[in-house]
DNA sequence: TTCACATATGTGAAATATCGTATATGTTGA
DNA sequence: TCAACATATACGATATTTCACATATGTGAA
């Protein structure tokens, strides 16, 4: 991983947002971030697949979703980037933050 | 300074560059910069004028040369992931580094 | 096998970022 | 006041990113 290309997938609102969330809840699927980001499909799953592209998240099929999560060989750096990025901005993911939580208690997905 | 635009700062070779550099040596000139980058003057003066405006750098004329470094105010959290990609990183900035090492120590700027 | 649902992707348009070149500004010393 | 140097910026051209919309793919249930 390098740092640019790291930096390049950080520096959009949607994928922003994404990693921030996936840090803090560990996996969703994609209907989980529909609703969390308050944004059409398309463009969710299209940053998913850049992300995924990169080596920053890992795709997992369940049945008719696909969970999404930090790729495990995401290098220490990278996770202490977001951690730290996380823990200092609640502000900026509190929202979708809530919602994503919201969406994943009452399981059954969304 | 909200994550978004800095990392929108970071998401760029010449600025990312020149931003854990900073990390690294406190304070350079744009000649220094040039030569360390080995990248044209408008170059490198256009990525930092982007810099300063985004309140990342802060520049202090001496004389004929303008000297950059963080902007003291930079949040603590910021500091922390560009020390945490310095840290990390250093075949990334290796040559970069090395140069501006060089350029410093004959000094006399450049 | 067909339908409904979840997700992914193709495509061209629009927005945004970056660059090359020329030129402007600010500073020092003669 | 002028010349030389360091740095900044204006501007149009080009490259890159993002988007909207349509459509394709994959899955489970009936």
């Amino acid at each position: 991983m390098d740092p640019l290309s790291f930096y390049k997938c950080m520096a959009e609102d949607t994928r922003l947002k994404t990693l921030l969330l996936l840090t803090c809840v560990n996996e969703a699927c994609v209907c989980d971030l529909i609703e969390a980001l308050a944004l059409d499909q398309p463009k969710i799953s299209r940053h998913l697949a850049e992300l995924r592209k990169c080596g920053l998240l890992q795709d997992e099929r369940r049945g008719k979703w696909v969970y999404y999560r930090l790729h495990p060989a995401l290098p220490q750096w990278s996770k202490a980037v977001l951690q730290e990025t996380l823990t200092h901005n609640q502000a900026y993911i509190h929202t979708a933050l809530n919602r994503i939580r919201c969406c994943q208690q009452q399981n059954g997905c969304c």
